[in-house]
RNA sequence: GCCCCUGUGGCGGAAUGGUAGACGCGGCAGACUCAAAAUCUGUUGGUGGCAACACCGUGCUGGUUCGAGUCCGGCCAGGGGCACCA
């Protein structure tokens, strides 16, 4: 953007010197510079290499959160790094603006979800501007305006063409206190991932996202996601959950139909001692026509469910339903055919064979049962007993007493058995999958609407696309239970687009995942007529580094991968992966207080005396410190950053969010620590003013020659530009803290200032804090610029290159090695770097005759043998 | 039950198989000050010793190696994920 020369910087100049940095002030200052050149604008036909570095898009509750600050500085220090590193960066921000909370508000408070949402958007969104982040705001999207859901809604439809998204009937998870379904994926413990509450089962008309169609690839890609960690990697993979088994039928003595089973063992095949279906099965309704016990015994597996009690009952329990089953290879051999409490109807074929010897749930519910255990797969060890006891057998063996089996390894086995079946026209191999397909109807007012009409005549059809978005009724009301899109008294009537008849509305709108499923696409085109434009998304994805929470593994991670296999699909863009690189930061704790009631405190709430006791600030009564836990409003550990910026400035917020714990770890958030932060920025500040008059100009150019304090200087700058860029390159934040921390110390030190005496040496020291300046920039861009300033630069340092460095004065001359005695340190020895082995040797023996603890150490004893390694350390074995 | 991650000073944490504890926080001692705050200087793993120095020390326990916080085996603890998935 234009407009550098006319920018704040010539209204505002400040003092030659100030004593003290003001955050307030000089914050205020840079932002509104930065602001005023559009210095963070992703630029679409830039020919500069594209970075796209994108952070988990927050939800605007009403207030940014301590997670909030460290997600977004994380991102911010990339997106600056990479900026100065020559990139042509996009780093956006938006808002995941659709959710339940604005309906409970809307309930509780009178308030319009609507307005609720947009208030909290305008709050944060001044909030996350405090913190001085280089976001280009000009890409701004919120999911709830119809700009946004107009083209998911587009989206839908070509997904509906595509047979990704149908419609079925199904059971359901059921969340009684948000009103709504909820997906599998968003079920823990069998309880609402929102609500807590015990989720129950209903049988409902649902939209579904064929999710399924994409499990193999889903899954196999996962390998090429190296830039991944490894943990949500498994997480995705055991969530899959790919098996392969085979089918096997079986038949019923006195039935016609043959009963079929998967099983992931049909190597195990003839150790099979019982047949158990689903008490959803239909052989299982069958027999309960005529027979009342059965009736019963269904009705208790029902009444169980999926909650809680389920969960935690877990014994095995059957009914025998006095049917046999003919073993496949065995006409002889009979097994009884039970119904099982803890068989699923929806996985596999609802039906499995047990195999007691070989299966703990098997050989629990055979105990129980007193049926028949039959080992079939001999121990590998052949010092373990043969007899089964308590505890089944699932390792590697030989198989046994199974006929034409005998011999093979398992894996032979379950080849050679599902051979025959298939042969036998009695079974198939079959790969199945955990993962199911992804429900995302939700019966809520505040989500995007799903753009098909219900006509009596045609059925379902799609609302023609000139006639999108289909919008929210702005007057619905929220103080009865249900749908307010139900209950709203005309928005669903429409007309059938097809037949022109009377018709109702969808009244479903979508998972609120689904609008964060695509969002990071929509940034490239953020303002296109259609969903995503081709040509723009091709050149920015994928995103080349996404940052965020590791709770997001599953859920959101999943369903964004899927849905760009959708969208490539729809031919809305060609990319395989959105997220090239991820990064899952740690969480922000904070210690828990509590009074003498057992009541909660918030930190602010408490002081800690002299003595070390926590009291409460009005009270004066005692209060218990609890340990570190995450930062949570029902334990009421939180520290609101506004407060912190307020005293602090962003600066210091930032930088304690980098220093001290790897980003990937958890963090506690520390009054001390924050004030240590704060130190260093006004440290900072004084290295800069008090060194800064007695600088030769900005850009004189270097001296000839440099005499040894000034060469050392220059080393110590060259060397922590290398480390601290290699650092961060490395997402190793605190440790490029602590580099620059040295840097800082150095420099600060009297005995190095003096270097700074000839005009050598004042050179070495403006390319010293130069170097320094734009090294923290990413970090605290604010006190970077203004020490930029003072240098007597009128450029801003958000515009500067990052440093480079000399490798030749990177490089230390003299190393000091370490100088063990059979692998203990005794003494060190100072060379020159490089110094060949034979050299090494002989001078690190000619000290030990000198230095007292090498030679007691020795002891005279004869030298076996001396190991050295180059520049590090020599080893003197006796 | 299965899978994954993490165990290092009072605390957060550094350390390509090569001088364990960088850097920060906290503590202690001192300077400045009438005093305090701020700032600055020194010191700070443990035990013994006036000291030089010695010994011990990265959850426990074996092993590989000239040398192990780091690699391998077995255990223990904490955290996370999955879980009637046949």
């Amino acid at each position: 953007m234009a407009g550098c020369e006319r920018g704040p910087l010539g209204r505002h100049r400040p003092p030659a010197s100030m004593a003290r940095y003001e955050p307030a002030v000089a914050e205020r200052k840079w932002q509104a510079a930065w602001a005023q050149r559009g210095a963070f604008a992703g630029r679409d036909d830039d020919p500069r290499p594209k970075y796209y570095v994108l952070e988990m898009f927050p939800y605007p509750s009403g207030r940014i959160h301590m997670g909030h600050v460290r997600n977004y500085t994380l991102g911010d220090v990339v997106a600056r790094y990479k900026r100065a590193k020559g990139f042509n960066v996009l780093h956006p921000m938006g808002w995941d603006a659709f959710g339940l909370p604005a309906e409970n508000a809307a309930r509780d408070k009178g308030i319009h979800p609507k307005e609720w949402t947009l208030n909290n958007i305008a709050t944060m969104r001044g909030e996350l501007q405090r913190m001085g982040l280089s976001i280009d705001w000009s890409r701004e999207i919120a999911t709830c305006h119809p700009g946004y859901y107009a083209h998911q809604q587009k989206l839908f439809l070509d997904f509906l063409k595509a047979g990704l998204a149908y419609r079925k009937k199904a059971k359901v998870n059921w969340d009684p206190i948000d009103q709504t379904v909820l997906a599998n994926e968003q079920v823990i413990d069998g309880k609402g991932w929102r609500s807590g509450a015990p989720v129950e089962k209903r049988e409902l008309e649902q939209w579904f996202f064929s999710i399924t169609r994409f499990a193999e690839d889903l899954l196999s890609a996962l390998d090429r996601l190296e830039n991944w960690p490894e943990r949500v990697r498994v997480m995705q993979r055991n969530w899959i959950g790919r098996s392969e088994g085979c089918r096997v039928q079986w038949d019923v003595l006195g039935r016609t139909q043959r009963l079929e089973v998967y099983t992931t063992r049909p190597d195990t095949l003839f150790g099979a001692a019982f047949l158990a279906v689903s008490a959803d099965h239909p052989l299982a309704t069958e027999v309960a026509k005529n027979d009342a016990n059965a009736r019963s015994f269904i009705a208790e597996c029902h009444s169980l469910g999926t909650s809680e009690e389920a969960i935690e009952a877990a014994e095995k329990r059957g009914y025998d339903t006095g049917l046999r089953a003919r073993h496949p290879f065995r006409a002889n051999e009979q097994v009884p055919v039970f119904i099982a409490n803890f068989v699923l109807m929806e996985y596999g074929t609802g039906a499995i064979f047990g195999c007691p010897a070989h299966d703990q749930r098997d050989l629990d519910f055979a105990r129980k049962y007193r049926l028949p255990v039959r080992r079939v797969v001999a121990p590998a060890n052949p010092s373990e007993p043969i007899e089964i006891g308590d505890v089944a057998y699932t390792g590697d063996g030989v198989l046994m007493n199974s006929d034409f089996l005998n011999g093979m390894t398992v894996p032979q086995a379950k080849n050679e058995v599902a051979m025959r079946l298939e042969r036998a026209g009695r079974g198939k191999r079959e790969l199945n999958f955990r993962l199911r397909d992804w429900g995302v109807s939700r019966q809520r007012y505040w989500g995007c609407p799903i753009p098909v009409v219900h006509c009596p005549r045609c059925g379902v059809v799609p609302v023609p696309e000139k006639d999108l978005p289909v919008r929210l009724p702005e007057d619905a009301r929220f103080d009865q239970s249900g749908n307010p899109l139900e209950n709203h008294p005309t928005w669903k009537d429409t007309s059938c687009p097809s037949c022109k008849g009377k018709a109702r509305r969808e009244t479903d709108t979508l998972d609120t995942f689904v609008d964060s499923s695509w969002y990071f696409a929509r940034f490239c085109s953020p303002r296109a007529s259609v969903p995503i434009e081709r040509k723009t998304v091709d050149a920015w994805l994928p995103v080349k580094q996404y940052i965020g929470g590791i709770e997001h593994a599953v859920l959101h991670l999943l369903y964004a991968r899927f849905f760009t296999r959708g969208l490539r699909a729809t031919g809305h863009l060609s990319l395989d992966e959105p997220f090239e690189a991820l990064f899952t930061q740690g969480m922000v704790g904070h210690q828990t207080y509590k009074d003498e009631h057992g009541k909660w405190l918030f930190p602010s709430e408490v002081a800690v005396g002299d003595d070390g006791q926590a009291r409460h600030k009005e009270t004066g009564r005692p209060v218990t410190v609890g340990r570190s836990e995450k930062m949570s409003k029902s334990l009421k550990n939180v520290v609101d950053p506004g407060a912190i910026i307020d005293k602090y400035g962003a600066d210091t917020a930032r930088w304690f969010m980098l220093s001290d714990s790897p980003p990937e770890r958890d963090l506690e958030w520390t009054d001390a620590g924050a004030a240590g932060a704060f130190r260093f920025v006004q440290r900072l500040w004084r290295l800069f003013d008090e060194s800064a008059n007695a600088l030769p100009r900005p850009r004189t150019p270097a001296p000839k020659q440099f005499g040894a304090e000034a060469a050392r200087m220059r080393t110590l700058t060259h060397r922590t530009v290398a480390k601290v860029s290699a650092d961060l390159e490395r997402f190793r934040f605190n440790v490029a803290v602590a580099r620059i921390y040295e840097f800082v110390n150095t420099l600060l030190d009297p005995a190095v200032g003096g270097a700074a005496k000839g005009a050598d040496g004042g050179w070495a020291r403006r390319e010293a804090l130069e170097a320094l300046a734009r090294l923290v920039a990413p970090m605290i861009p604010h006190s970077a610029e203004e020490a930029w300033q003072r240098l007597g630069h009128t450029s801003i340092v958000t515009d500067e290159a990052w440093p480079a460095f000399d490798e030749a004065l990177a490089r230390e001359d003299v190393a000091t090695l370490g100088v063990q005695v059979n692998g203990k340190l005794r003494g060190t020895i100072e060379v020159a770097v490089g110094m060949p082995e034979a050299e090494v040797r002989a001078l690190a023996l000619k000290e030990a005759e000198s230095q007292e603890r090498i030679k007691n150490a020795l002891e005279g004893k004869p030298i076996r043998k001396v190991i050295v390694v180059q520049d590090r350390v020599v080893n003197i074995v006796v």
